[in-house]
Parts: structure tokens; sequence; C-alpha cells
DNA sequence: CGGGCCAA
DNA sequence: TTGGCCCGG
């Protein structure tokens, strides 16, 4: 089974990386400001890690999946409980272009699955956890169910027709949203002005939140945003996963400084459609109408949902609701 | 992942 | 207080 937009935690995104220098920030800082969260890549993340020691997913009695759910209740109870506001944007259909990125990814995922059986065989329990965490998939139920709790808390949910990360760039661009917030680089691609990373190692000394401000990394390289595509997609993006040979971050630098950009995807040897690939990040459809307010927890409906129909403890949710209505009051 | 518990 | 470990459904 193929899900649109399928999810993969390695080789997603365009790893600009080389190209990019994060600021440290303190979380503190982003009180009052409103972060777009890529919402299929967090629930990536909680679908990869929130695992039993056999590498199944955590699930109720009757068998719906509720690793996303466990990750999502305690992570925005605590942002939000910093007077960090929240929107969540999710993916809608995939451009034509990632069809290939799609099915690579599902296949690696099939792939995974059957050394996910061997392992499980062989008893071997890292192996499973390891193998087990590349089998995530997002499927209806659990990006439903996930935007049916971010409702229930009072979290607006924004539905992109297509690309959350143009999306995303949008609402920053607007105003409506100071930063994204994403673990990969594709949404400085689309133009947000702002992205924060490792928003979840926030309470950890050793790697904290990190800022990347798109006007200052275009700066530092001396290069236009046109041109700071140009470089993705000869190192390769999910439109064209490969990219140029032989084109890294330093050849891709200099061939877009020293050349047009037509020019430079001449000298590097391009022999696919390039142009196509910067419309989709100069020009994807977005949906100018979505708010982005915060509402009050509606405590009925999470109790309905997290205890009657997903099996939590009351005393967890009962928890999780006093925080969720402290924020409120405080920062809503 | 994030929280809670406990040992050092 | 800090950190390692287990648990969550």
């Amino acid at each position: 089974m193929l899900y649109p937009g399928e999810w993969s935690g390695k080789n997603m995104g365009t790893n600009l990386r080389k190209l990019v220098t994060p600021t440290e920030i303190d979380i503190a800082s982003l009180r009052h400001k409103t972060l777009a969260v890529d919402a299929h890549n967090q629930i990536y993340q909680f679908l990869s890690v929130i695992r039993q020691p056999d590498g199944e997913y955590l699930r109720t009695s009757d068998g719906k999946v509720t690793s996303h759910l466990l990750g999502l209740l305690p992570r925005t109870a605590n942002l939000l409980n910093r007077g960090i506001k929240l929107a969540y944007v999710f993916d809608g259909l995939p451009p034509q272009l990632k069809e290939q990125t799609i099915r690579s990814r599902s296949d690696r995922k099939s792939d995974a699955a059957e050394k996910l059986a061997q392992a499980k065989e062989a008893g071997a329990t890292a192996e499973m956890k390891k193998y087990a965490a590349r089998t995530a998939r997002l499927t209806p139920e659990i990006i439903d169910s996930s935007k049916r709790f971010l409702e229930a808390i009072g979290v607006p949910v924004i539905q992109a027709p297509s690309e959350a990360d143009a999306q995303t760039a949008l609402m920053v661009q607007k105003g409506g949203c100071y930063a994204a917030a994403s673990t990969d680089y594709d949404t400085l691609l689309h133009g947000s002005p702002r992205l924060v990373r490792r928003l979840s190692k926030s309470q950890r000394a050793t790697s904290g939140p990190e800022l990347l401000v798109l006007e200052d990394i275009l700066d530092t390289l001396g290069i236009s945003h046109d041109e700071l595509i140009a470089i993705a997609i000869m190192m390769g993006t999910d439109y064209h996963p490969r990219g140029i040979r032989g084109i890294g971050p330093r050849r891709g630098l200099k061939l877009v400084k020293q050349n047009d950009i037509p020019k430079a995807f001449d000298r590097a040897g391009c022999d696919f459609d390039w142009q196509a690939i910067m419309g989709l990040y100069q020009d994807m459809e977005t949906e100018e109408d979505y708010s982005v307010l915060w509402e009050p927890p509606n405590n009925e409906a999470i109790r309905v949902m997290l205890v009657d129909e997903y099996e939590f403890s009351e005393d967890t949710v009962e928890k999780r609701i006093d925080e969720l209505e402290d924020a409120y009051e405080q920062f809503g």
C-alpha cells in the first residue's frame, strides 16, 4: 500500500546542512510566537521512535495505533505551556514529480519490514528497533486522529493543498507565524524567512533549538534565493533525488556564483528539467484562507478521545488537560 | 519522544 | 540535582 506523500526519516528533503549556519536560541525567545509545525515530519518521528521493545507500535486493545498521540500529547502541552503558539500544517497531494521519491521510500519500507521480520525471528532486539523505525507510515487513520486531537486541544490545523513546506513558507511570509518548525530544510527553499529546528531537544543543555534565517543564509553565501534553490536542485531534492552527479554544496555554490542560473545548470551537465523543479519551489499551490488562532482546549472532547477511544490513563490525560488550560489562560 | 522513578 | 532506565496503550 502506497500512501500519498510517503514519509521517510532518511533521505528526506534536501540536505542543505553544509550551506547553512544555524544560530542556537533559547526556547524562551519563542514565547508568544507562533510556529508553523510540519505535521507529517513530527508525526513520523513519533511513529519511528515510540515503540514497544519488539518494534511494534503502541496500540489500543482493538489495534488502533496510539504512538503518535502518545508523542503529541506531552509535546504540544509542553510547548504551549512555555507560551509557544503552534499551528500544525498537514501535507496535501504531492506534486507529480515526487512520485519517484515516494515509490523508493515505499520500497525501502518494504525492505525494512522484511528485515524486521528476520530480526524478530532471530530475537535481535537492537535490530528490531532499528528496522521497525524505518517501517513507520502515516496512514489515513493516523493523520485523521492527529488532526482530531489537535483540534480538541485548540491548536489550529491547516490543510495544505500540496506540500506543507510551501504552505508553511507562506504562513511565515505573511506574518501569521514567526517560523516554520521542522527537521528538514525544504521550507527555506519554498521561501520561509525563518526555520526552527531541534525544538524537541529544547530541554537538554547539549543541543538546544536552532534558528535559521533565510536572509542571513543568503547574505552569508552571497547568493539569491533562486540561486540557493538551484544549488539544492543540483545536489538533489525530493523532486529529483539524484541531482547532478558530482555536484555537492561546494561546486554548486561556485557554479551559481560564476554563472547565471541556466548557464550554471548547463555547465554542471544537467540532463533533466530543472526549471520544472524550480517552479515547484517558487510557485507551489498554497491556501491563503487559513487561521492560526489558538482556541481553548475542549476538555470533554480530549477525554472522550484519549481516555474512552484510545485507552489513555485518566491520570495522564487529566494532568495534561490542566497544563493545557493553564497555558491557554496564560498565553492564549 | 517525554515523564516519572530511583539510585548515586 | 543528575542521569540511567522503564513505561506509555
